[in-house]
DNA sequence: ATAATTAGGTTTATAATGTAAACCAATTTA
DNA sequence: TAAATTGGTTTACATTATAAACCTAATTAT
């Protein structure tokens, strides 16, 4: 019975959301119909190279959906969370509760 | 204006705690005075290595004081949680909820 | 008595991850 | 036209996580 219990305790941290970029840019996503590569640089104060390789990897697992097209004469990347990708957040925060008794 | 919010959105999170096995063993120490290294394994379901590993990272930054001792014959090594391991679980705690929003 | 097994770990080697630095192409400004 | 800026991507390096191998002492079986 304690077992049963202890069993259940901690479950798995999906590491694709237990990265620190990664979960703002599903944060911000999660919040925001819409954000582009700046927008999401500017707010997580994340480097290009880093943001352009969470983005990607986020993108790989289906979590978000990635458009690369342009604004005017520039190019603009924009990110839209995913159904998956959505689940997949709030599975996340509540294995998180778990460790964080809340 | 704006800007000032923008500042404050994402805390860095502490990368001690950041990690699934060493928030684990935090969570558990929080909640009880002590926890040997058997205890914290079972809890955990982590390997012997990886558990050993966290525990010495833990105890090296200051937040668990860990005492090697005797049960008898046998060795048993015990962790507890230190003022300062207590302080930056609040303060890891705290600077998540601003990526879950809770 | 000694050989094999178990308990309680630690050390070491490898794989996976995170990050910054370097880079590139297009556009804008001097 | 040269220099600087924008909007990224690629690459190389450092850190981390993990499992496998190992070690020592104690217990159990032969």
């Amino acid at each position: 019975m304690l077992e049963k219990e202890v069993s259940i305790m901690f479950k798995s941290l999906d590491p694709l959301l237990h990265s620190e970029l990664r979960l703002a840019v599903m944060s911000i996503l999660i919040s925001v119909e819409e954000a582009d590569f700046v927008y999401l640089k500017e707010q997580t104060k994340a480097t290009s190279g880093n943001l352009s390789v969470q983005i990607e990897k986020l993108s790989e697992a289906g979590y978000i959906d990635v458009e690369r097209g342009f604004q005017g004469k520039r190019t603009r990347t924009v990110c839209r969370k995913t159904e998956k990708g959505v689940e997949a957040f709030q599975k996340y925060v509540e294995a998180l509760k778990g460790y964080l008794s809340l």
